[in-house]
RNA sequence: GGCGGUGUAGCCAAGCGGUAAGGCAGGGGCCUGCAAAGCCUCCACCCCCAGUUCAAAUCUGGGCGCCGCCUCCA
């Protein structure tokens, strides 16, 4: 199994620190709003990483946290005017929400910051105590030259960094670092913001801080897998690594994994930029499990384009894995027994090789294609080409490779996909009426009020179907 | 400007030196009163140029385009 690593830029083969058990931690979202499609497909990656390592069988412990104090929750709570506590539980409460839609499996560990705040406190000590860190007017700073490897995950040299920085530091801050590059650990209190006592004085922690001293406390001075977006390598993550690596005096991480991002029309989709469109709002449209689709019909490293289109072509590519899912089930072929070993190898080979599932996706399909088509004839009334032993292994065989993609089970979903259109549905005995009045016109050739009825039950969503033998059935068209 | 990534059909995408997987969309045919479903079938000068090689989408060199990071952001 190999997984490309961003701090050495190239795959390797994944070892975990201890057989059989992996820890990856996860940088999650600053509540403030509710989560996009971008957001998604983070979390789809890192759910099926995550997946695909428990059915390999690993035990995992997956952590991923919330920050819960910022500057923008304190603007949002001002807008709002109503406490930072409350914005913050609003869009965890949503977050939960927006994942289940997508069937992402809850983390073992949801820490958030400020539930942290002690040991935040201590580790910023730690580092002032080792000289890493140093007090200014109230903050207290990383003082970044005094770790020598900075810049070893992001490829920066402190020399190109002090161009950028100079160019946009902020005066204030600037008299109070030593250098333009070091970074807040514990920012000073302003007049009517949430503060914390300490002894640097009131305030409160800096963004990078909370990771670091969250991995320490719940897992480890070294873990096995950090992940996170792609925009997080610089500054936080390296921030992360100078922190704990200057205090522990070992690796964080042994591995860094990095998605790269949902672009809308081309550009970068973020909160900052505004063009975003939420997790729910997909929703609200299309089943969620086509945007999972979506997401994992691009690798992970790759950017997504995201369109209308795009979206569409997943969500008719999901209806058919969903319609041989019901399938199996409408036929009994049962969860457990055996599978085709050859589409369970290459599925495996392809998710070893950095977790390509495009290409698992490719070995999906071929199984759908085989068990659609048997699915339809079912329907349909013709008779089937494989025997029913043969369509039971080769099902089986489908939900199984489903699992880690995390495209079947039971997602809770807070809103019924199309639940709009399953509501004034016309009712079966009127339809029933409508197909023996066609019945009798087609017996009269008059085939014109035959297709007109055709034609309204079509605009009801109902398909009818008619058999060899002079009878017609007839089904929901999703 | 520095660092990183990427460029394969209308769209997504595989490919890791041996003559272009798979999916979506689309075209044609058989079947059908019309449909549906099924079956058959069609659909790629691999960003450009120059090398290496018997052989390159794949390797090397040089261009060009797009994206991201360098500032809060998955």
């Amino acid at each position: 199994m190999q997984f490309h690593n961003s701090l050495t830029g190239r795959k390797e083969v994944f070892s975990p620190r201890e057989p059989g058990r992996v820890q990856i931690y996860v940088c999650g979202v600053t509540v403030y709003d509710r989560c996009h499609i971008g957001h998604g497909r983070a979390y789809v990656v890192w759910d099926t990483l995550r997946r695909y390592l428990e059915w390999r069988g690993f035990g995992v412990q997956y952590v991923q946290n919330f920050t819960d104090i910022d500057d923008k929750i304190i603007q949002r709570a001002n807008q709002e005017a109503r406490p930072w506590q409350a914005v913050v539980e609003d869009n965890i409460q949503s977050y939960y929400a927006d994942m289940a839609l997508l069937n992402i499996k809850p983390a073992t560990l949801y820490p958030r910051a400020m539930e942290s705040v002690p040991e935040i406190k201590d580790f910023i000590s730690a580092l002032v105590d080792k000289g890493y860190a140093y007090a200014a007017a109230g903050d207290v700073y990383y003082a970044v030259r005094k770790f020598d490897s900075y810049g070893k995950l992001s490829g920066k040299k402190i020399a190109d960094l002090e161009v950028g920085a100079s160019e946009r530091i902020v005066q204030e801050d600037l008299a109070r670092k030593r250098d333009p590059l070091d970074f807040a650990l514990w920012k000073g209190a302003k007049p009517g913001e949430p503060a914390w006592d300490s002894t640097f004085g009131s305030g409160r922690p800096g963004w990078h801080i909370e990771c670091s001293a969250m991995i320490a406390q719940h897992m480890g001075e070294t873990i096995d897998i950090h992940a996170g977006g792609e925009d997080l390598v610089f500054p936080h993550h390296e921030n992360e690594i100078a922190q704990s690596e200057a205090l522990h005096g070992h690796p964080l991480a042994n591995l860094w994994m990095h998605n790269a991002f949902v672009q809308l029309n081309g550009e970068k989709m973020s909160k900052s930029l505004g063009n975003f469109i939420t997790i729910h709002e997909i929703a609200t449209k299309y089943h969620p499990l086509a945007l999972r689709l979506l997401s994992l019909q691009s690798h992970y490293r790759t950017a997504i384009n995201f369109t209308d289109e795009s979206l569409a072509a997943a969500a008719r590519s999901w209806k058919d894995i969903e319609q041989v899912i019901q399938f199996g089930y409408t036929q009994n072929f049962g969860a457990s027994g055996e599978y085709v070993t050859a589409y369970v190898e290459r599925f495996t080979e392809a998710m070893d090789n950095d977790l390509a599932t495009p290409q698992g996706l490719a070995i999906i399909f071929e199984l759908v294609k085989q068990l659609l088509p048997e699915r339809n004839r079912l329907v349909h009334g013709g008779a089937l080409m494989l025997d029913l032993a043969t369509l039971a292994m080769l099902w089986r065989t489908l939900i199984y490779l489903l699992e880690p993609l995390g495209l079947v089970g039971t997602p809770a979903f807070a809103l019924e996909p199309g639940q709009a259109f399953t509501e004034n549905r016309i009712a079966p005995q009127e339809i029933a009426a409508l197909i023996s009045e066609r019945r009798a016109a087609k017996q009269n050739k008059d085939y014109a009020t035959a297709d007109q009825i055709r034609q309204t039950l079509m605009g009801q969503g109902v398909v009818l179907v008619d058999s060899r033998d002079q009878t017609t059935s007839w089904h929901w068209q999703d």
